[in-house]
RNA sequence: GUCCCGGUCGUCCAGUCCGGUCUAGGACCCCAGAUUUUCAUUCUGGUAACACGGGUUCGAAUCCCGUCCGGGAUACCA
């Protein structure tokens, strides 16, 4: 008692010493900082030992549609879990629902996952000492498991037909039962009634026999311990008539003969975990780590569905967005690299990821951020390798040859727009201009162009100055040297470089000196001469756009603009 | 119906396990300012949250209970 009152008055004491020093905001941060580091290398609650010396982990994604965002974030979890623990990934594919399955599904969720950057150790197609990795394949497994369930008495015979079936569970509903599932007819039938069964030409699905009233207390990494009573699942079916198995069946059988040490997937799947752990029992197998992950909402607050617009990651891929952005934005939709940081590379997120740190509340996909994390990377491209990435979207906007002929051009065309958009289809709706043979002005041109009665006079006495000036050529000229010597934008601090032609810091000078000869404050003048060479009050700037457009291309619009 | 899980800015992520450094932090969005020839970038600043009610405690976002709300599961789908 004495110790307690004694603990008290210490804590009570520093509490008083922190508040009369009024600890600055600074210190405060900084300390709060230090002791997330701290937290970072330790575990959010104790885990169970690990089954196998040797991590493995897999994504079994079934082929019934596209790889949706839920899937590839599943997929991620699992794939950056593997690598911290510098173990195994693998990819097995689930494809026992024959009625739903295609391989263009298969192929399609594959795609999206090299994509994203994913790799896998072993799976269909390359193969690994655990194969084969699609479940069809594997049908010998399932039945020489079932046969062992059967004999064990894990397992039992079921005629009932799905009609009578459905008639017991609405007997359930209407006796207002608790809990709703099969009624266990089947369980206990003698020889002589099965032969009967067998003698109407009925053919049985295999069960499993769930123990009765078991309550088990079971560890998950995301959800902690969590505890189930069995009264709550019924004989689930195992095996169809044909031999071909269910989900849980197949999943535990796969799991024990590919040595899956954690099960990462949604919490859809938790009951099916209790399930699972039953049949890993019954198999006298020890069952993996499970982490059963929250799933991601869409605006609404319900889970993503197909009907949810976007949610296969191709398109994606096919609108434009990087698929660097696309992993982060969706790394952060459950886990955080830290409270601090955004954005991180598949590298560092490997370096610290933990699937302890999974959070346990659902997540609502927002693309807006997506957008803005897009443009992060995008803007970290080299203006060649952004003019690279994005030339899929550019064949509609830019001539094909010009690929070859001009490829600084673009670069330093593409390399003016990159901290303008965010995803790599926005380009070419914004660089027509420059490749057009008059620009069409859009609204705000066409008011900055009428804005002062005098502006269409100084847009001709400027085509004249520009008429006796060094600019580049202007495409489909070779302007090499001149786009090799300067590279655009053009910043502040930047050094004038030293080219044959014009730079945009040159034709400022002369622009500036021209409007003091001509008496127009330098505003009022820049204005309707973009107006009249792009089209549009946006853009690079204006020096920037006479640099690239080039000699006749400036005249020419200068003037047209003029008339 | 029954079972399980959740609830911190509009959204995402920290903080909760182990109560005081939280006057609750970072990011997106939004707003304002700075820079500038426009837009954008960049920089600075701002608005904005512990679902509610009890309890425990000197002290609760943090622990306990209840309520409400949300999600998931309850297949011869996965």
């Amino acid at each position: 008692m004495r110790a307690i009152h004694r603990l008290a008055r210490a804590k009570f004491g520093r509490f008083l010493q922190v508040a009369e020093r009024g600890v600055p905001r600074a210190v405060k941060r900084a300390a709060r900082l230090r002791s997330a580091c701290q937290r970072w290398g330790r575990q959010r609650s104790c885990s169970p030992r690990m089954i196998n010396p040797t991590p493995r982990l897999r994504f079994a994604p079934s082929p019934t549609g596209p790889l949706h965002l839920g899937g590839a974030r599943t997929a991620m979890y699992n794939w950056a879990a593997a690598r911290a623990l510098g173990g195994t990934f693998l990819l097995r594919i689930e494809d026992t629902d024959r009625a739903r399955s295609t391989d263009a599904s298969l192929q399609i969720i594959l795609t999206g996952l090299r994509w994203l950057g994913m790799d896998w150790d072993e799976g269909p197609e390359q193969g690994g000492a655990f194969g084969p990795y699609s479940q069809m394949q594997r049908l010998h497994l399932y039945r020489a498991a079932a046969d062992e369930l059967l004999q064990k008495g894990h397992a039992y015979l079921c005629y009932c037909t799905p009609e009578e079936i459905e008639a017991g569970r609405k007997v359930m509903e209407a006796a207002k039962a608790g809990f709703i599932g099969y009624n266990g007819r089947c369980r206990n039938l003698t020889a002589h009634e099965r032969a009967a069964f067998e003698q109407r030409g009925l053919k049985p699905n295999l069960r499993f026999r769930m123990p009765a009233a078991r309550v088990l207390k079971v560890h998950d990494l995301v959800r902690g311990e969590v505890e189930v009573n069995t009264k709550e699942l019924d004989d689930f079916v195992m095996l169809r008539p044909d031999g071909v198995p269910l989900y849980n069946f197949a999943c535990v059988v796969d799991d024990i003969g590919m040595k899956i040490t954690h099960v990462v997937r949604g919490e859809e799947h938790f009951l099916n975990g209790i399930k699972q752990r039953l049949l890993f029992e019954a198999l006298g197998s020890e069952c993996p780590l499970y982490a059963h992950i929250p799933l991601i909402l869409n605006k609404d607050g319900k889970k993503l569905s197909k009907r949810d617009a976007d949610t296969n990651m191709l398109e994606y891929r096919d609108k434009g967005y990087l698929p660097d952005a696309v992993f982060n934005y969706i790394a952060l939709l459950g886990w955080g690299f830290s409270g601090e940081r955004d954005l991180f590379t598949r590298q560092e997120m490997v370096e610290v990821f933990k699937l302890e740190h999974i959070g346990k509340s659902g997540a609502k996909f927002d693309e807006e951020k997506l957008r803005w994390m897009c443009g992060e990377y995008l803007r970290r491209f080299s203006a060649a390798d952004c003019l690279q990435n994005s030339k899929p979207w550019l064949t509609n906007a830019v001539p094909q040859a010009a690929f070859t002929t001009h490829p600084a051009w673009l670069a330093n065309i593409i390399a003016c727009y990159q901290e303008r958009v965010a995803i790599l289809s926005e380009f070419a709706p914004k660089i027509g201009w420059l490749f057009v043979d008059l620009p069409v002005l859009d609204e705000a041109a066409q008011q900055n162009l009428g804005k002062d009665q005098a502006a269409k006079q100084w847009l001709l006495r400027y085509a004249d100055l520009l008429a006796n000036s060094n600019l580049p050529p202007s495409f489909p000229a070779d302007r090499t040297a001149a786009d090799v010597a300067v590279s655009l934008p053009t910043k502040k601090a930047a050094a004038v470089a030293s080219c044959a032609f014009a730079t945009p810091q040159q034709i400022e000078q002369e622009c500036r000196a021209f409007t003091e000869q001509l008496g127009v404050k330098f505003g009022d003048f820049v204005h309707p001469v973009r107006a009249a060479l792009s089209g549009t009050d946006k853009g690079p700037g204006l020096f920037d756009i006479v640099f690239l457009l080039g000699k006749d291309a400036c005249i020419k619009r200068l003037r047209a603009a003029a008339s």
